[in-house]
DNA sequence: TTGTGTGAATCCCTTCACAGCG
DNA sequence: CGCTGTGAAGGGATTCACACAA
């Protein structure tokens, strides 16, 4: 029940909630830490002292129920509710996010799309208008947004990462090949596909040597 | 110069390796694991640590040569060469990739693009025709490819890794929210878009409760 | 008896601190 | 003197092992 959670504990629980989530549609009615550690690639101690970081939610001799440990996970995670993204950047990346289905279905809404490109301003994508970049703050108060996708240039992202923040953003998807900086009250994820193909590269390079 | 080197630690190369290159950009002659730890958010100390699992690149009361440690760094992370890939799915994050100007840049070649949709056979897509899906086998061995970059659904995923891994691939990038079972010997890096949103979603949660 | 919850032990990564070389 | 390279110390996360509840 303590604080501290380190990072590697939230990406569990992520795969957490898929399994169960895979469970609960083969209907399941409990789980061991056991089972649950088997798809994931982890331990069932692992499972077991992740959860207890956040509650007792499992009976002795028994389990855990899969729906309500579900339930748990989710609030833990903080999507047992829809959170409003705005999408920065309406190119290549960014437009293969505006469609991505798994989006909604997993409580995050996409609910503004801005470019800086005139030529794309207006044009309409998945269902919403794309809007200029600088009225990100604007519509970040508007809309009631609480995270924000930038998929813009390196040059431009740090720019854009200042206005989110000073509009109270606190979350970031980052997909920039850059280090944004932001107050320590904002998180910032980095999705980098340069870096994750020079860790295969890595793993095969030095593997075969 | 021992083995077993932490999986941070290849990320970290990679931060060190895009900083190199801008302060080659710069100009910069040589650097210290101080100005080298300021961008990349970490400490000297480490880059230190991380540089000397590979060898001695430095000179003591000096620091690094920019250029000469670069090319030590891009060798370690085997980019000092091209990595041939194949894209299997031609779908929404699929046609993000193959036009993504970053890759060819950085060393990977997209030399093949493959999809299970009659629709999609047959088009081209930055200069390459997609094949049909169940080429995937035949096209690895004919062109040479190592590294395979999954952006298929979930249901597809697992099978294509399988036809990746027989036709001797030991690197794949996997978009599908599935962990991929492949033997000890291959790579697979995963990219979870929705992973990071929760990690996300996660800290904004329990930092304002 | 079964399987959770958890202190204790272990392992591994990071940080420290300094010897040593240019 | 300045800065690297590295053994030693420190800190965190994972694993172990078992008391305990159902």
């Amino acid at each position: 029940m303590n604080r501290r959670i380190p990072e590697s504990t939230v990406r569990r629980l992520s795969h957490y909630l898929r399994s169960l989530e895979d469970f609960e549609r083969e209907g399941g009615e409990t789980v061991s830490s056991e089972e649950l550690a088997a798809r994931g690639q982890t331990t069932a101690a692992q499972v077991r002292k992740d959860l207890s970081h956040f509650g007792s939610f499992g009976k002795r001799g028994l389990g855990y129920r899969v729906d309500e440990l579900r339930a748990h996970v989710e609030q833990i995670l903080g999507v047992d509710r829809v959170w409003r993204v705005a999408l920065v950047g309406a190119g290549r990346i960014g437009s293969a996010l505006s469609d991505y289905p798994d989006f909604a279905t997993r409580g995050y809404e996409c609910v503004a799309i801005l470019d800086s490109d005139p030529d794309k301003i207006g044009r309409v994508r998945g269902g919403i208008r794309i809007r200029p970049a600088k009225e990100l703050q604007e519509a970040i108060r508007e809309l009631g947004i609480e995270l924000v996708i930038i998929a813009v240039p390196a040059s431009a992202a740090q720019d854009v990462a200042e206005q989110a923040v000073q509009a109270g953003i606190r979350g970031i998807l980052n997909f920039a090949p850059i280090r944004l900086k932001v107050p320590p009250e904002v998180s910032v994820e980095d999705v980098s596909l340069v870096m994750e193909l020079e860790a295969l590269s890595f793993a095969i390079t030095q593997h075969g040597s």
